[in-house]
DNA sequence: CAAACAATATATAAATATATATATTGTTGT
DNA sequence: ACAACAATATATATATTTATATATTGTTTG
């Protein structure tokens, strides 16, 4: 058997994986891709939030709660608004090409 | 109301994010990503890939399903094997990107 | 054609995630 | 302190995914 170095092994991918998978996990929800679609453009209040994307209020509560909860957005409370926004930067890459994959630039864009 | 265009439309808008959220629910198992991750590294067939990632035949063959129909990858088969490749470029730029941001280069790795 | 083996398919229990309704907490302005 | 409103929390039915056991299909070689 050889548990040299001919390739990465086995168990440091799976712990690379189960990191990875996480963070894909986060994104891989309609509403949650959304909304970091929609903060990763700037800092948004829930209400903006639920008009801007037209997801009703206990569902934005639910999704934003994951996206704290894992720590890949960060709030800040203004008056009776909270402020939410990007925390993680990596996600932010991850959504950039994301956009560019699969996002139709309307209309002519400047390709 | 205006409705011209000083913001992406949400139909729009939702239509792309199904799309996405299509691609990133394949990525966000942990067997998948793994399976993916090599096959980019070059086509292997089933028992290579049983072998090098330590996943059991049947969930292999589930998983691979998963793929399969989702037209993510290619077969080929040569003899009583079949080859596994990845057929979306669009899956290797994502990949390569996850792999930058979350997988350790192990030891020295030119950075 | 039959044995041996590689791969795929099916079935289902268990675990997770999502949608939706309803209740609670916290802040502001009077 | 209380009314009004923004946000969060809880509860649960439903849907989706995953794990695991078992059966089937397909290919090669003698």
């Amino acid at each position: 058997m050889d548990t040299s170095a001919t390739m990465v092994d086995v168990e440091e991918l799976r712990g690379a994986a189960t990191r990875t998978v996480g963070v894909l996990k986060i994104l891989a929800n309609e509403d949650r891709l959304l909304l970091l679609c929609q903060l990763s453009q700037g800092e948004r209040c829930v209400s903006e939030l639920e008009e801007q994307l037209g997801i009703r209020q206990p569902t934005l509560s639910q999704q934003l709660g994951v996206l704290r909860s894992e720590g890949v957005v960060a709030t800040r409370r203004q008056g009776k608004n909270i402020y939410y926004s990007v925390a993680e930067p990596a996600m932010l890459e991850i959504l950039a090409l994301l956009y560019r994959l699969y996002c139709p630039r309307s209309e002519s864009d400047g390709d």
